[in-house]
Order: C-alpha cells, then structure tokens, then sequence
DNA sequence: GAATAGATTAGGAATCATTCCTATTTATTC
DNA sequence: GAATAAATAGGAATGATTCCTAATCTATTC
C-alpha cells in the first residue's frame, strides 16, 4: 500500500480512507462506519476496524486517543496539536506551529535524564468550543450547580 | 471532605485514598480494588469506581487518561507531567517542572486566536521505560519484524 | 484459465473496563 | 431513636473494541 506488498487496497479499504479524507472533523470509528455504510451498505464494523488499524499502521491516517471512550481517526498526517472540548468532546486542529523545536529539547533532556527512550510527545488542549462556550455564557453556571433546587 | 459536607468519609473511602496514595506507580482501578480488597475483602468494584470519582472530583487525586484501556489514578495531585511506555504501559513522573510559563503562553494565544475557551492542557512523554528499552536492546528488533520467518 | 495460497470480508460472538441498578446498611440530624 | 440521606455490596447492563470463522476475493503460477 505505502511500498510493502502486505497489504491490498481494497475497494472498502480506499472507501474507509476516502471517507476520512472527505472530513476534517476527527470522526470516530462509529461516524466512519455510518458514512461508509451509505456507499458500501453490506460491510462490518469488523472491516472498519481492521481497516482503521492497518491505514494508521501504514501512516496514512492517524489514530487519536482522547480521554473519551471512543478513539477518534485524523486525515491529516503531519504533527499537529489538537483542542477537545471538554462538555461535546469534539476535537479541532489548533492553529499553532509544532516546528519550534522546544518540545524537542525537552524530549532529549527527559531521555538524558531518565535513561527512557523517549519517542515523542502528545500535547493536547482542553477547553470549551466556540458553541458550547456560547452556550454556557448564554446560561451561566447551569451545570456547575446541579445539587441546588433540582 | 474538603470544604462542603457533601460527602462523608467513609471507612472504605478512607482505605482506597490510603492505598492510592501509598503506590505512586498510577495504578489501575483494578489494581487498586486487588490493594484494597486485603483490607477489605467485602469491598465491590462499584464502590471502587464510585470512590475513585468521587475522590478526584474532590481534587484528592487524579485520573489519568494515558490512550490505553484502563483509566490509571494518581496520589500526587499538583501538575505534572507523564512518560508513559509504549510497550508495558507503565507511566512515571517526568522529572520538569511545568512553572515556565511557555505552555500558559500559547493557551492564551489560542483562546484569543480560536475564540474557544481554554482551561489546560494535556502533554504526554511517550517511549519506552528503562526496562523496556534494555529488553529492546538485549532482542533487537524482535517485534519490528514479526511478518518474517516467524 | 484452473489451481493454489494468502489476504480480506461479513456477520456475529466474546471481551472487558466501566457504569448503572437495587435492596440493604450506615451515619447524621432532629 | 425515628427520619433522612449517603454509601454500600452484589450483580446486571452497557458499549466500544476485538476476536473468530466460514466464505469470498485477488494475485500468481503453471
């Protein structure tokens, strides 16, 4: 597929891929299936899966881990960071540069230091959406106090 | 608990913070419902799970979300950072300091940049522990390979 | 183009961490 | 010490993910 002979591209392979390709919006394997499902009515979550595992084992997509339940699959492949909401648990790119090499640095003292090989790092941001944080200032502290006047 | 007197502390409450706070290796829910149950072998799962929400709620501890399975709990609950294990999945403290402010920097120019409402984020260190990574070096590439001459 | 072998699939069962439910127990308050 | 609320044990339910199997597809070789 990259230039190993392992693995086929299948045509529910290259639908799967094409079906993240078509949306930035960090889907979870759920989302995938349902989009997939409408071209390609007869698959199985099995073959989402597997496919999702072995399009992120050949690097073409890549695999999020959140601290949500659901794992979530990116399109876009080059290093980025990310920012999840913490109420909807949608996850956006976050328009910042990870050429800067200080987190780098930091890798190699942590390695020096800790004698761990050190491989690389996952940064994360954690906040409220642009909706959900309308939605809180339109109804300030609603779920802050959900022990008072049920 | 802390202020308000929402929550009592119970005995079982009382045991798990001990036994958390007692193992500073980020144990598992299930590690800590086995540590517990010596002292208290009538002790349920739910109580575990229920106490260990409760208590980070609380700020007594905190959850971990490494990208694995299992939720993992830690005792010390000032910020910090982790290096977590690719291969075992054992997380150790990262020995910096989180006190220069590039982090807070760059949470603040993307609040103002994205208009989303940033409250923190998550940076993760991920390699191999010591142990791991001698194994690795005693083996090589023993698992880089497993598609040939098994 | 038949035979072979390996990869892939659909479908469904199994797994397993976590959450939920309920009847009972325990602590607190009046 | 009755009333009330919180907490518990035990077990069932949930739900994302993984695993299993028989059937199908695809590339290669003769």
């Amino acid at each position: 597929m990259t230039s190993d002979q392992k693995y086929r591209m299948t045509h529910q392979r290259q639908v799967i891929l094409e079906e993240i390709r078509k949306d930035p919006s960090h889907p979870t394997a759920d989302e995938i299936y349902e989009r997939v499902r409408k071209r390609l009515p007869r698959i199985s979550m099995g073959t989402v899966y597997r496919n999702l595992d072995i399009l992120s084992s050949c690097g073409l997509i890549h695999r999020l881990e959140p601290g949500l339940p659901q794992m979530r699959f990116d399109c876009v492949t080059k290093d980025h960071y990310h920012i999840t909401c913490m109420r909807c648990g949608k996850i956006e790119d976050a328009p910042i540069e990870t050429s800067d090499n200080a987190l780098e640095n930091l890798e190699n003292a942590l390695g020096r230091l800790t004698k761990h090989g050190i491989f690389g790092h996952k940064l994360e941001f954690v906040g409220l959406c642009r909706e959900c944080l309308q939605k809180e200032s339109e109804n300030p502290e609603k779920d802050k106090r959900d022990d008072e006047e049920s």
